[in-house]
DNA sequence: GTCTTTTTTTGACAAAGTCCAAAACGCCGC
DNA sequence: GCGGCGTTTTGGACTTTGTCAAAAAAAGAC
């Protein structure tokens, strides 16, 4: 992975403290939370606003720079793994969320049966469960 | 399908005006939102209020008689065709939303490949993409 | 160093949904 | 058919996640 000031500077965009330390704690903590983001900025650089949050993510998500993913009953995650297809697992009952390598092969899912005449560019899997830490909390 | 009626004792619900017509609702208006169908609702019987409407929504979901799905950027979907592992299309643009069965076959997509011991239940394939009426718009 | 443009901040706002207590209604036995 | 009990429905406040807009601050070009 390139650094992040040098990843800024291939995007022409400008550098700055806020953006860098973000963009090292997606890094850092993959699926993590807009939330999740900022308490980890906070502690590496002392203070960023909410909306500061937002708008590097977005603006790194719109360059494809890093990845959004949004699982029903949570807030969007955010992760740096991005161009190379691959799906994600998530536990049902603490949101725990696992990269997993796309079961068919290269953006393969993009065959729908019946596609109704959309154009589709993206296939999505969300593998829905438990984790293991969730399990033997229920079954002990 | 069977009636609304007869569905809401199956499962020990009373059966009341507000279930009878959501349950409709969702059966006529399959992918609406719980705003769409609260309006429609109110077309049939007049009033409800927004609670009920998530009152049912989310009992009925629970009991399995309907399914939800929470696409990005969308508030949450209904549809009363559950138990058939199908999935979904849906367009970036407009929101429109259509099913399309598995194309793997039955519950297939269960086997990702790496499950972090995970217990998978259910594998969620969303395809995202551009409606035809949306195409026609963009590029006339 | 200064100037212009882009970011960041602050605070208000919006959408989607939940929580809670009070009122209304469905169901069951008579 | 009628009454009482327990469940539903209602209305209103509240929460969470995120966006909008304007002012203040910082980055990059000269």
């Amino acid at each position: 992975m390139t650094d992040p000031e040098t990843t800024l500077r291939q995007h022409d965009l400008p550098v700055t403290a806020q953006r860098l330390a973000v963009l090292r704690a997606v890094s850092h903590h993959p699926h993590a939370t807009a939330d999740d983001l900022a308490e980890s900025v906070r502690r590496e650089i002392g203070t960023i606003s909410r909306q500061s949050v937002y708008n590097v993510l977005n603006i790194l998500t719109d360059r494809g720079i890093i990845r959004r993913i949004q699982p029903a009953d949570s807030p969007a995650r955010y992760e740096d793994r991005v161009g190379d297809n691959h799906h994600h697992l998530v536990c049902r009952s603490c949101g725990k969320t696992e990269d997993v390598n796309c079961a068919v092969g290269e953006a393969p899912c993009l065959h729908a049966h019946d596609h109704h005449g959309f154009r589709i560019d993206e296939a999505e899997v969300i593998y829905w469960g438990t984790c293991p830490a969730c399990q033997r909390r229920r079954a002990p």
